[in-house]
DNA sequence: GCCAAGTATGAAACCGTTTACATCGGGAGC
DNA sequence: GCTCCCGATGTAAACGGTTTCATACTTGGC
């Protein structure tokens, strides 16, 4: 394929004048420039990205690290990233799927010299090793991260206000004895779920201790069992918080199966609002974040930390998570499920209806 | 931060050995090996992707380029992709949401000399240039290609076929008005459904020209507005074969708003099998293509025309669309939407129930 | 007619690796 | 004791660009 030594034999100049023109830098007489760039054409000329990558040192790509990309969420997560990086002419390097530490660092490792800067959802602390040594070159933002970084920007949702919000809903309906299913042990979403859970009840004057938690992994297979294990337990808890949508999509399926109806017989709340949510019979009250949002913010914080270097402070953002009430938790002002009702009450922090 | 000259130099070696310790090649005194490790580790040394693939011409790295990266549909084939890249030690280099050639030209450029092999859906012809020039340089495979570029693998569900099965089994039902809300105009999965809507009618005696057809662009609102002008028809179809699941949502919704019953006034069908199908209100019949398994097909294309070298072949492959009988079309076997029910009955080319 | 300023371009260093080839000891074979 | 071979390592040339600095040639002002 042709290099820019090709062009500049070719055309009869230098390389640095190819390089001008291709670089619009410095004034190139335009007779020289439109020559080179005909040459450029016929030869099929494409600079290196490579090449250009280790002069300048810059490679106009982010990386982006997550732990794995089941589930809707992540996927939203994505977009929100490749579309805010479009926006600023980034493009992405996305390696995802890690189970553990070392395939952390590796994939750190074959990043380096590639990217500008690493957003970064750490599964576990193994990965801080890798964080920390990304960071001495590329700026990093973290997303919900289990142990702030020195340094490193982060964006989170306030997990635990949500999740408070919602059972305080379910307590304000009456409810007193209420379940849990929780995320997977070791995940910070889920334990700061499982912690706002807690909290709702004591602020009610409840002993936390007492709810029925039940271990979940976030995925709907683990809602399912969660179900046939609540429906065989008595008394039976009155309402449940699912730490997560997909686990409540598998308990209302193992509801549904055992014949039992939500909500009068048993009242659900999920966390997330995936799309699905407001789709599910009955439709879900859940828990928003805005996952596309999240990506949308770190790739801002990136590009401030790109601009203002290594020096750059670590800010700390949170982004909100509202409670949306449809109808599996038994409200009686609950939205239809299929038409708008947003209602602009309750301090705010809560919606009704599809959205 | 150190480079190989940092290592070398603190080690007092050449470049060359500390290179030759890092990709474990030719023989190194095992001596010599641990020292220089061990100073490279205090000196936080990592090796520069940028120049490793400058002189190696590997990046270990696939592009992928998307029209856009609305709808579960593209993360899905997102997800497939860097699953198995991962399987095979790839990274992938993202860019989407281009909406005309002139940036898929731009992000082409951008990505070469980064990547080894690029995986791409494009949006119109105006990518083909595009196609071409990256082409030359490495592997390329497409997705539901709209043109067949000579050279190149490709990946397509069998959008058509699907489609008549959809529509056949319609038809089978009993139904003689069917109408059917499209995909955007240009859009070759689009047309290819609407093709097999068209062959399905002409193949049971009827009249293709006399059927309705409302434009759509596969989104949910889409649907919801086609689904406004499908009632005011009259005599009103009843049957709606809508291109997408997104617009089938959309119609669903707009049906009831408008109080009329699915399947018992009309019945609905939808193309994709996206998530939430199967749990919608009525679950809804639709012709599920597995795209994580499409982008699965299409690394694993890729890694044998990498391999191969630019004299690889051009591998054409078809992926299976098949219909998923549930409750929105009437059938009278469908599954309850909640529980498993596959058939193994209809030729193979029909499910019912949930998945 | 000379100097300062400005424009267009070239030469060469550099970015951080890999790798072909050269070099250098030392032990085996005879 | 002389080759020959081999293992361990160094030298230096790529890889394909960008960029600093130098140079040659025009102009314009006085």
């Amino acid at each position: 394929m042709a290099t820019i030594r090709d062009v500049a034999r070719a055309a009869g100049v230098s390389i640095a004048t190819v390089s001008r023109v291709f670089n619009d830098h410095t004034l190139v007489n335009p007779e020289t420039a439109s020559r080179v760039l005909e040459i450029a054409t016929k030869l099929d000329y494409w600079p290196n990205g490579a090449a250009q990558s280790l002069t300048t040192r810059r490679t106009q790509t982010l990386g982006v690290m997550l732990p794995e990309l089941f589930g809707e969420f992540y996927s939203e997560v994505i977009r929100g990233i490749d579309r805010q990086s479009r926006a600023h002419d980034y493009q992405i390097l996305l390696s995802s799927s890690h189970s553990n530490g070392e395939e952390v660092l590796i994939a750190g490792r074959a990043m380096l010299g590639r990217i500008d800067g690493l957003i970064m959802m750490a599964p576990d602390e193994a990965s801080i090793e890798t964080v920390e040594r990304v960071r001495r070159r590329v700026p990093v933002v973290l997303l919900n991260p289990r142990i702030e970084v020195e340094g490193c920007c982060s964006v989170a949702f306030e997990n635990f206000s949500g999740a408070r919000a919602a059972v305080t809903h379910l307590i304000g309906l009456g409810h007193r004895d209420i379940a849990i299913i929780t995320g997977p042990p070791g995940n910070v979403d889920a334990e700061e779920r499982l912690r706002g859970f807690r909290r709702a009840l004591a602020d009610a004057g409840m002993d936390p201790d007492a709810a029925a938690v039940i271990p979940g992994d976030f995925r709907e297979s683990a809602g399912y069992e969660a179900g046939v294990a609540l429906l065989a337990r008595k008394p039976r808890p009155t309402a449940v918080f699912a730490a997560n949508d997909g686990m409540a999509v598998g308990l209302l399926a193992a509801l549904a199966a055992a014949g039992k109806r939500v909500p009068r017989d048993i009242a659900v709340v999920g966390f997330d609002d995936i799309a699905m949510a407001a789709y599910l019979n009955p439709p879900l009250t859940t828990v928003s974040v805005d996952a596309c949002g999240l990506g949308h913010r770190a790739v801002d914080l990136m590009m401030g930390a790109i601009e203002s270097g290594p020096t750059g402070g670590s800010l700390r953002q949170q982004l909100p998570a509202v409670l949306v009430v449809r109808q599996s938790c038994g409200s009686a002002t609950a939205g239809t499920g299929l038409l708008e009702q947003t209602a602009g009450s309750s301090g705010g922090t809560v919606r009704r209806g599809r959205k």
